[in-house]
DNA sequence: ACCCAGGGTAACT
DNA sequence: AGTTACCATGGG
């Protein structure tokens, strides 16, 4: 294997660990010197930054323009954020985890990962998704890549009972079915009306509206999908009971991943509720 | 023993 | 059309 260590960018405000660590992706490990592995796109590599430099350790350089889409990195983050900032729960948030960037994942994956990840907690979820890859991905590298669709639809839900993901076992199936005969199309998601691309994505069972929208969002850089997990629920009763402000709606998305890291990992982020 | 976790489905009013 | 039990599993 060709090794190659390959520059994909500059960007100062860019944390590995705050966007490869806030819930969005599940199979990135931080190595003990601060980077990242992973397998992403068929090949396991290392992501790291010297500097405000961002490399990718173990790709060809014909590959640096997937790796700058994955990172979002030709849209311009600060001039967002300033803007985002207008609403001062925002300010917060965006001041806890200012580097989180959200990622444009490969679309089956996202859609799988967020199947699992429904009523389940971000550790449960990372631990049933790396055993889904050993069991069925292929060996890259000391690693495996995610399960392609056409393998996971030639099983039944019995074949995942391993996993221990209980109910999402069919869901999965259901899923893996329908996207590799093209009952369910994906090329539409990226640029179909927001509204068609959900209805396509809910036609499998177990993805609802929540499930639909980490997908688009995430795997389909739809960053006008606002996904209301247990979390957002909380952030929206408190700090947005009339709706989100016109200047966060365009991309909500983007806003959403600020507040659902802040609310989930920072006791700070809920403690006026303390004062009852 | 009870409650919760990046929810959805089916079966109720 | 709006609620509610139930769905597997593991951790607090």
């Amino acid at each position: 294997m060709n090794n190659k260590i390959v520059f994909i960018g500059e960007l100062e405000h860019l944390s590995l660990h705050d966007t490869l660590d806030c819930g969005q992706a599940f199979r990135w490990k931080e190595n003990s010197d601060g980077s990242f592995s992973g397998v992403a796109f068929n090949k396991n590599v290392r992501i790291f930054k010297d500097g405000h430099n961002i490399y990718v350790d173990g790709i060809e350089e014909c590959d640096k323009a997937v790796w700058r889409d994955y990172f979002d990195l030709d849209r311009d983050y600060e001039a967002l954020k300033e803007i985002f900032k207008q609403n001062p729960f925002m300010e917060k948030a965006i001041s806890f985890a200012p580097g989180i960037r959200v990622l444009k994942q490969e679309g089956f994956e996202t859609i799988i990962s967020f199947i699992i990840s429904q009523n389940n907690n971000i550790k449960r979820i990372k631990g049933i998704i790396e055993n889904l890859c050993i069991q069925f991905g292929e060996k890259v590298g000391d690693s495996y890549s995610f399960p392609i669709a056409e393998k996971l639809a030639s099983l039944t839900a019995d074949d995942l009972a391993p996993l221990k993901a209980g109910f999402r076992n069919r869901y999965i199936i259901d899923a893996a079915t329908k996207i590799h005969s093209g009952e369910v199309n994906l090329n539409m998601l990226y640029t179909a009306p927001i509204e068609e691309a959900r209805n396509e994505l809910m036609k499998i069972v177990g993805i609802g509206r929540k499930v639909a929208d980490c997908s688009l969002l995430f795997g389909f850089n739809r960053v006008e999908c606002y996904p209301v997990d247990v979390w957002i629920k909380r952030v929206d009763a408190h700090f947005f009971p009339d709706g989100l402000p016109e200047y966060l709606v365009p991309e909500a998305g983007i806003a959403q991943q600020y507040l659902f890291h802040y609310a989930r990992v920072c006791p700070e982020a809920f403690s006026f509720l303390d004062k009852e």
